[in-house]
DNA sequence: GTAGGGTTAG
């Protein structure tokens, strides 16, 4: 078009513009961002609105995409949609509330798209006050509830923990798509709930509702995560048998899943040797978790060791094989996993913990000491830990991946980002209210089962959530029935 | 005649 002259309108460009997001090109989003300088176009709002969203959509654009929301000479709410939206898709959460924040101070109105995203933010976060908070701004501002906006509520509330308030939502809207009957069976899928997660499918097969590929690795995740192996199976094999859906990498995970945590790690073994697809690395770091925990070490090992020469920079590959060590007493291999990881550079990716007290985040890192209060939060942790004691509760030490002295793996277990949020939450809420923590990698064994003493002892609920699921965890049990 | 949004294994 332009090489013959034809110059394009203010209507061409949010077109061309789209179909750059669509093919998510950085150096060609920059070219149609020059043209639209050239013509003059940037000041457009329809164009602009349509150029944050590209760069939103163009992997390193980001950056781009907020200069060009920060120049606009005039923006509305598809323009801070389109950039609160970008952030929150990107896993920007934190950026995501803050430009929402900023959206109240300049005036601009939100809208059912703009709390789509800020709730998909928060379900991030796993920030539940701040969930309420936009829940009730909704409703304030009696901004519509689209089938959209109902969806993102149900998703955040059971992502950020209150899943039954999720499913009072999912009960009361109207316009059920099948997206609103995902969001509520990975819901109790993430909560251990699966007897209820296959009951809501079944209830939506009643109702005329065709299942997709989506909704079945929710309802496969669901009968994993509750030990419903003759269920999951069943429903793998109807999957393709009745509803013609071609099973994806995700659902013979489910399945390899299913095995592994009942315990019947040669039977997923086999599963995965002869599944039609190529298994992928978390196959099979599935299937080493299964063999650790119900002690195939042997197994383990071999399989690690693989992934170790397939994936050699990434960290939990190494934390795998150095756990199985570990397991099996091999204390001298165990420090060679160590040393093998310093020699190449790695590090573990930190865990964290995050915590919401009184409208604000706070996020504790293993032996954090940034925090204002950080000495009463250690005086706390060693008096949690002398009342655990108490009642019974005895160090995991052998998870530690550090070669150090016993003393010192427990001195190092009790400075873990949960145990230091958890002490935190004791000092600053009042007794028997509910304690609500977000981690962003598996919870360790170690804390685990801290933290079911801790509920005991202090008589708190104490809702953990974790990167793959949540722990329930009141009077020393856990809703996960110890195999997460 | 143009623009922004919801669910997905571990």
């Amino acid at each position: 078009m332009l090489e013959y002259g034809v110059l394009p309108n203010k209507f061409t460009y949010p077109f061309v513009l789209k179909a750059c997001a669509g093919i998510g090109s950085l150096i060609l989003g920059k070219q149609v961002h020059s043209s639209v300088v050239k013509i003059g176009f940037d000041s457009d709002v329809h164009v602009g609105n349509t150029m944050v969203h590209m760069y939103c959509c163009c992997g390193g654009g980001v950056e781009f995409a907020q200069k060009v929301f920060d120049e606009m000479p005039k923006s509305d709410s598809v323009s801070w949609s389109a950039m609160i939206g970008g952030y929150a898709r990107l896993g920007m959460s934190t950026d995501a509330v803050g430009l929402f924040r900023e959206m109240q101070v300049s005036g601009v109105r939100p809208d059912e798209v703009t709390m789509v995203s800020v709730l998909s933010a928060c379900a991030d976060l796993g920030a539940l006050e701040l969930g309420k908070w936009v829940e009730s701004y909704i409703e304030r501002e009696k901004v519509p509830k689209c089938v959209e906006l109902c969806n993102a509520l149900i998703d955040m509330f059971a992502k950020c923990g209150d899943v039954d308030k999720a499913l009072k939502l999912f009960r009361d809207m109207n316009g059920k798509t099948i997206v609103s009957w995902t969001s509520v069976i990975v819901g109790m899928a993430m909560h251990g709930r699966g007897s209820e997660a296959v009951s809501l499918f079944e209830e939506m097969r009643e109702g005329g509702m065709v299942p997709d590929d989506v909704v079945f690795i929710g309802l496969l995740s669901a009968c994993s995560h509750s030990g419903l192996v003759e269920e999951g199976w069943r429903y793998f094999d109807s999957m393709s048998k009745d509803f013609g859906i071609v099973a994806k990498i995700e659902h013979y995970g489910c399945v390899v899943d299913l095995l592994s945590r009942a315990g019947l790690v040669k039977e997923a073994l086999d599963f995965v040797q002869k599944m039609p697809i190529e298994p992928n690395s978390i196959i099979w770091r599935t299937l080493v978790t299964a063999c650790r925990a119900y002690g195939e070490l042997n197994l383990g090992e071999s399989i690690t060791k693989q992934l170790i020469k397939n994936e050699p920079m990434h960290d939990s590959n190494y934390v795998l094989l150095s756990n199985i060590y570990a397991k099996s007493f091999r204390w001298e291999k165990k420090t060679k996993v160590r040393e093998v990881m310093e020699k190449r550079g790695m590090q573990k990716i930190p865990g964290s913990t995050k915590i919401e007290l009184d409208n604000e985040i706070y996020e504790f890192v293993a032996g954090d000491k940034t925090h204002n209060h950080y000495k009463e939060i250690y005086e706390m942790v060693d008096e949690m830990g002398r009342e655990m004691k108490r009642a019974g509760y005895r160090p995991t030490t052998s998870e530690v991946l550090l070669d150090i002295d016993e003393e010192d793996k427990e001195d190092a277990l009790n400075r873990h980002s949960e145990k230091l949020a958890i002490a935190f939450a004791l000092m600053k809420t009042p007794p028997r209210t509910p304690i609500r923590i977000v981690k962003n990698l598996r919870v360790c064994a170690d804390c685990h089962s801290a933290t079911k003493f801790i509920s005991k002892v202090y008589n708190r609920e104490i809702v953990m959530r974790d990167r793959n699921r949540f722990h329930h965890v009141r009077d020393g049990k856990c809703s996960c029935k110890d195999f997460w």
